[in-house]
DNA sequence: TGTACATCAGTGAACGCGCGTTCACTGATGTAC
DNA sequence: TGTACATCAGTGAACGCGCGTTCACTGATGTAC
């Protein structure tokens, strides 16, 4: 980004831009964020990159699959932030819990432009393999919590803990993507969506009987 | 639709199309249902309803305006679906409730242009007073729903019946956006939305004191 | 330490394409009398 | 019932634009000896 503000860049950069892949995603990060995952183009990423409208090709292969790189690293740092929300459900797993919904949000409020490519961007399925990991491996820090806590109700009472996950992750990307667009979705709410979630979750497990 | 395919038209229909602002609709939806809100260009449903590409100029202002009135007739189709799955509560609140989760996923299933242009089009908001009237239309049967379902509470347990609906609305579009896209979304789930929402849906109101 | 060479990561010009939009126009339709 | 006229809803040609993509090219960098 900071590269190809300043004027002449060229001059100080030579002939090589010496990193040209992350400035190229830096600059799709930057347009996604602001018209969306359908808003921005090639051309334009080279051009705010400071590079001939040639020069991504050397990078990746088409718009695609720097979106998919996107995707990918947002499911990366979203797994990394869920899991250190969980922190190995400590200090204890209902309030572990917690902070993983509020880490969700937190990542779909500060980071809209990942959180676009990432669920909003229609990439051609099964058209990245590491992007579908590191999307499982976020979903599975739910997963684990969820089963955690499921384990603390006797056998006879637990959930599925998929279902539990699936619920939680639904729960959370729909106040996400409802109220919580950092990029003025349309919706406003009378209460601050992070207190929406966990009360939310809050009702959702005493539902399951795992009340505090 | 049927029109624009019969190979020359024209002959049939003269000069005039007779209905070409539906046609462009029709074509509209067929092309968002196949690629997304950002999927269809102005010019493109023009060539679909076998007329050039200045006609549509009589119609809707510009793409955005096309978009935003698809997006109003989803929200009065969608709302009216939910109020005749509400039917005043009847038999009982608690499976009108069930019944308005159903139809909330059915519409989203069976209707998935309508819905991304209701949630994914990214239209300039406050663009149109006729869109956001429709849009809290139908938010307001959940509300209603929620209302009425509440009202089973003594006063002192009752929830706030805005924030029912909210974590309801939201929990339903999160199933439905991540799960039950009719458009083969990425993510599959080892059970149909239908039984996850039902659920979800119950454990939550089970968590609230409303359980059967 | 210097030189020759291979490779890498850019350039810039060019292309075909489809889109949005405008314009003067014209065929079809409805209405007044 | 017929005619004159106004209005409506299309046409089609044209424009400028930005995009994606290819191509032969070249400056910069790294490495073998």
């Amino acid at each position: 980004m900071s590269w190809s503000k300043q004027k002449g860049g060229r001059s100080r950069r030579g002939y090589h831009h010496g990193n040209l892949r992350e400035a190229l995603i830096e600059a799709a990060l930057d347009l996604i964020g602001k018209t969306g995952p359908a808003g921005f183009t090639f051309a334009e990423a080279a051009r705010a990159a400071g590079v001939s409208p040639a020069a991504p090709y050397r990078h990746f292969r088409d718009r695609d699959a720097l979106m998919a790189d996107i995707a990918q690293r947002g499911f990366e740092r979203f797994g990394a932030n869920l899991k250190d929300a969980w922190n190995d459900g400590k200090p204890n797993p209902s309030s572990a819990f917690k902070n993983v919904g509020r880490a969700y949000l937190a990542f779909a409020r500060s980071e809209p432009a990942y959180y676009a490519a990432m669920f909003e961007a229609r990439l051609p399925p099964g058209m990245n393999r590491e992007l579908d990991h590191a999307s499982e491996q976020a979903f599975a820090v739910i997963r684990q919590a969820s089963e955690t806590l499921a384990g603390k109700l006797p056998k006879k009472n637990r959930p599925p803990a998929m279902m539990m996950a699936l619920h939680i992750w639904a729960l959370s990307h729909g106040i996400a993507s409802l109220f919580a667009r950092g990029d003025a979705g349309r919706r406003s709410v009378p209460m601050p969506p992070e207190d929406l979630l966990e009360a939310g979750v809050l009702v959702y497990l005493s539902g399951l009987g795992l009340g505090d």
